[in-house]
DNA sequence: ATTACTGCAAACTATTTGCAGCCTC
DNA sequence: GAGGCTGCAAATAGTTTGCAGTAAT
């Protein structure tokens, strides 16, 4: 935990940026709840609870901030709000995600499943790739279990 | 076109909605503009040209009842605003696209690439897919040519 | 007449911005 | 004392909703 703070203070002085006490707050919540992902407003209601003074658009502006350094992902999974996602220590790609229709939950894959999609990608449509987003949507384990039937 | 209008009607009818002249005038545009992204407020003023007593709020419920009937697809590409995109007739999935971080540019791939990948996901997550959103980001064709440097 | 549908305006939500004050060097 | 950073409040942008009127059966 705190071999990672360090990692993304530096981070920020290399960009001429400060680990201010509200940056750090904000940054130890990310932390405290890594794969939540969190909206704007969750992230500052769990920041206010350490650090009540601190502004909404402060927290906003802490998480621009550290999406342009690629510390975290800025993700939209269609309700109209933003999540954020910590990139994992040294991950070059966006982790996907397992979206169940019925419970909601969100299920993280580490793994790089498009090792061979972006080679086809890169050849056949002369395409730089530089990251990617991919989602599935569907039913989860144990949603599966819950309702029986296989299908409405 | 007359074919395309001619589903979606059908489609309309089996939910019990009626294709109004709003309506079909939304989904023209939506036809005649496949494959550019609209987003809501781009409908809207192209629907305007045709229809100028149109409302905003017609167009954007137009679309969401478009998109309940799986007619379209709800996209977002991280800029604040929903867009949106015919599916193919017949198709099951969602197409993948190659957004530039140059030019802007959004290209389409109708091609399944992830056959293989979601034979993973329901195998090792046990992972039931209903629909699926792959999203690359990187250099264009051309605007790789442009810049002529590999890179920054 | 009933019911779906529309246009307008107001409401709402998420996010951004302007600005005065504060902190740190 | 200069500049980055903050908190607040106001502004903005995208989208949704309430409602009275309209249209079609």
């Amino acid at each position: 935990m705190e071999k990672r703070i360090e990692r993304i203070k530096e981070a920020l002085h290399e960009a001429r940026y400060k680990l201010t006490p509200q940056r750090e707050v904000t940054v130890r919540v990310l932390l405290e709840n890594e794969s939540s992902h969190l909206s704007a407003e969750d992230v500052f209601m769990k920041v206010k609870d350490k650090y009540p003074e601190i502004g909404l658009a402060t927290v906003y502006r802490t998480l621009e901030l550290l999406n342009e350094l690629n510390v975290l992902d800025k993700v939209n999974f269609g309700d109209g709000v933003s999540r954020y996602d910590l990139r994992k220590e040294g991950a070059q790609h966006f982790h996907h995600h397992l979206i169940c229709i019925h419970c909601g939950s969100v299920e993280e894959i580490e793994e790089d499943l498009l090792t061979d999609v972006e080679k086809i990608v890169t050849r056949d449509f002369e395409f730089d790739i530089i990251d990617h987003r991919l989602t599935f949507h569907g039913v989860c384990k144990l949603c599966k279990g819950k309702e029986g039937n296989t299908d409405a």
